[in-house]
DNA sequence: CAGTCGATTCACT
DNA sequence: GTGAATCGACTGA
């Protein structure tokens, strides 16, 4: 059985860390491939300048602004899809980016689907790599996740982390105000856990005309 | 309508 | 540790 509905409809910042250790479902053709979940991040809306839902509602986003229990799937950097899952009521856009994972069925079949993963461990450790194990795309977006069993994506209640297992930090690759807010969260001392990184900009970071560092 | 750069990953030094 | 890959949503003119 999926988890109930109402467990997305509250604020983000109490589902995500309660995320922990829940047991994620892709059913596929080719049968289904399970992740238990190691690491989150939270999205508060439109008042949070790290979502992509602060400068409102496109059509890239409408999702997060739908009923919570579906999924939001994104395109990132050409190549990437990453799968999060949408809180609070309907009209809000909070959402839990799901960043890292450990595969605990169908192993051979995320293999096939990560072949540049060297250990297991790797196969969903970070946002993109899991969503390419489970072969999650644009098609899943909008998707509930708390229908039936036999749904393409479904959170089973799974074993939940005790909150003293729980550790938080600042959102890896958010910059600016997004940046203040600690609002990852990870098993401790899980080894699916994915290493954090600071937000880089791409072309001016730290450049002055001369194209010398500025600064000290 | 062109420019910018992203909730990342991978290969290479 | 650094930079390339790769595309499309969003921005500002």
């Amino acid at each position: 059985m999926p988890i109930a509905r109402d467990f997305f409809d509250r604020p983000v910042l109490e589902v995500a860390p309660e995320l922990l250790g829940r047991t994620l479902v892709r059913t596929t053709s080719d049968g289904p491939i399970e992740v238990r979940i190691t690491e989150v991040e939270a999205y508060a809306g439109e008042a949070d300048p790290g979502s992509h839902a602060y400068r409102g509602r496109t059509e890239r986003n409408a999702s997060m602004f739908g009923p919570p229990g579906h999924a939001y799937v994104y395109f990132i950097y050409g190549m990437w899809f990453s799968l999060n899952l949408v809180c609070g009521e309907e009209g809000t856009a909070s959402g839990v980016l799901l960043r890292a994972g450990e595969v605990i069925k169908g192993q051979a079949l995320a293999r096939e689907r990560r072949p540049k993963a060297r250990k297991d461990r790797e196969l969903a450790q970070g946002p993109a790599r899991l969503a390419t194990a489970l072969s999650v795309d644009r098609s899943l977006n909008g998707t509930d996740v708390c229908a039936g069993p036999g749904a393409p994506l479904s959170v089973l209640a799974g074993h939940p982390v005790s909150p003293d297992r729980i550790r938080n930090g600042p959102r890896t690759g958010v910059g600016g105000e997004g940046a203040a807010h600690p609002w990852r969260f990870w098993t401790d001392g899980d080894p699916t856990v994915s290493p954090y990184r600071a937000h880089v900009p791409r072309h001016r970071a730290g450049r002055d005309k001369a194209g010398r560092q500025a600064g000290a």
